[in-house]
DNA sequence: TTGTAGGCGTTATCAA
DNA sequence: TTGATAACGCCTACAA
């Protein structure tokens, strides 16, 4: 099986540089020679050895993805996005699925290191606990573009979305419908996305005086069990929001299912805002009005940044990208009954 | 950056072969040298370069996993539960996202080759046009593990569901519950899986003597739109089935779209048997009665027997696993009106 | 246009 | 216990 340019040499008694020229559609090989090699290669079944390659060149085609739970649609959306652009140019993708664990984010990245990848994508992990390790990589010139999750002192390319006018244009719509009274079920305090949406949930809520009872808002951490718990407390209390907000798909699954376990009439008894697209948020009763990242634009743009960086080898001025969410309008929401 | 075993030995006047057994913990070093060694590297900011490692050793600690599309949950809930065990061996999972292009499917194979990954866990893409592919590779002793999609004329290991029964008990279940006329949206012709289940399906027809027109059973080649529309025209009809029955994850959502759309009461009007368990399935009104595949346990299959292939380098008979679906019950399914 | 030789960072063999 | 040396397969000055 395993052919090198050794053997193609030998069986045709020309050197191994020779070889390798041909392959490689290098100058400096007649063009009947790099036939003769292109045949000869083809017919002893010849395939680079990428780790040999790599030695030399020092360049893996290898780019890795670092992200928290590839069972979560926003997550393998961008991946699958990542993916088309690098499939392109020839890259493969290592996945790295850390969960919320920084001891497993710190053991990949350093795999990522001794496999010379030539380059990072990573939603680092909530908690930030690894920004040393991340600094450290992009001093010793480790390409790295970091989605989702930003850290301001990681200097480092990034893509996200406006988080914070995310929720704050969805009260406001709220708003608009006359809702006065709502709730929120909340991320992961410690993390960007967690922080930013409710910020700029609990602006909005300042900005339009909406009555907001501190019991009315609450941490799911992005998981569905909790948000779920959370959800039916709040809902079950006699004075409760005419309107809750959900800030990513997990959290909006649990409410969903919430208000279908108290037998809730949404939108005429409660209006719900979910976040993200999750694919079964349109099949639902009510299908949901939810806040939507484009997920494919922020794949394609994550990749894009990377090849760059990879390509035009010039230590540059970090690229941020903020991208716009949009607001889709399904059942989910009605104007306020009062 | 780039600190080598030389750098090592260098800075503490030794040889590169005494800090390489110190650092892999092999025998033929005392006990204090290793500690010695152990301590510069880490000073050092010492990192294996596995390119290097592999090149000596020809194993990368790399598995290439193989599949149509990272974007349905069940090859996302696949590949979590294959990088969990993979992981815990220190391996890492490259990600061959091939669509249903067989061109793809090959140049990524090749791709794996060129990297020298340890094994591969691959679900071939439906037609089955690379089979000659994937043949060539075992002979030339590369460790593969199909999952998903079986092809018998391949030895290698495999891990299915039972499928053509996953069907049939569905028919039966229907039966039982008195429903005599059945539809169902069936998936790609030309795949497994595909054909697997619809054979279980028709054999249970003719089992149960339902009665099934020819127009009744489509394919939605696994796709939600394609489902939606024959899942529409289907129903659309005077005459049309008391239940039916979906085949895929994408097939059920397009079928529920339908339903929905077309304001049929599910399940007083229609009972709908879904297939997989996509999360949506359980918020959805009403929550979809489906067949589930145990993912969890496919991917701990499949990752297991690679390792075992892999580590235990002796080429035994292929292990052909074949797990078993359940009906997982919720609403939507009712005893036949008639 | 073709070939020679050296080295990328490891590990394995064998000798000291 | 330690070390010198070769080799994995490829690429690339440089020389012929």
């Amino acid at each position: 099986m395993k052919t090198s340019i050794k053997d193609i040499a030998k069986s045709l008694d020309i050197s191994t540089t020779t070889v390798s020229k041909a392959l490689n559609n290098k100058p400096g090989v007649s063009h009947e020679m790099r036939m003769k090699v292109l045949k000869k290669a083809k017919e002893l079944g010849y395939v680079v050895n990428s780790l040999a390659r790599g030695m030399k060149t020092s360049k893996t085609f290898t780019v890795g993805v670092l992200i928290s739970d590839i069972k979560n649609p926003y997550f393998s959306e961008v991946i699958s996005s990542i993916e088309r652009v690098l499939y392109a140019k020839k890259y493969n993708l290592i996945i790295c699925n850390v969960g919320e664990n920084p001891g497993k984010e710190r053991e990949y990245l350093e795999l990522l290191v001794s496999k010379k990848v030539d380059g990072i994508i990573a939603a680092p992990s909530a908690e930030g606990q690894n920004l040393s390790v991340y600094r450290k990589l992009i001093r010793y010139g480790m390409k790295i573009v970091l989605f989702d999750r930003l850290v301001d002192s990681i200097q480092a390319d990034s893509v996200v979305v406006d988080n914070r006018s995310a929720t704050y244009e969805a009260v406001k719509y709220l708003d608009n419908l006359g809702h006065k009274k709502i709730g929120a079920i909340y991320g992961i305090e410690g993390s960007y996305t967690g922080h930013e949406r409710l910020k700029g949930f609990l602006e909005a809520v300042k900005d339009f005086k909406i009555e907001c009872h501190n019991d009315w808002v609450r941490s799911g951490e992005f998981k569905e069990e909790k948000s779920y718990k959370h959800a039916i407390e709040i809902l079950s209390k006699k004075d409760r929001p005419g309107a809750i907000i959900a800030m990513n798909n997990f959290t909006t699954l649990g409410v969903m299912r919430a208000v279908k376990d108290l037998n809730i009439k949404v939108p005429d008894e409660l209006s719900v805002i979910g976040f993200d697209n999750a694919e079964w948020m349109k099949v639902c009763s009510p299908a949901v009005t939810t806040v939507v990242q484009p997920t494919d634009v922020i794949g394609m743009t994550a990749a894009t940044l990377l090849l760059d960086a990879i390509e035009n080898d010039v230590p540059n001025l970090p690229h941020h990208v903020v991208l716009k969410t949009s607001l889709l309008e399904r059942e989910s929401v009605a104007p306020s009954g009062k």
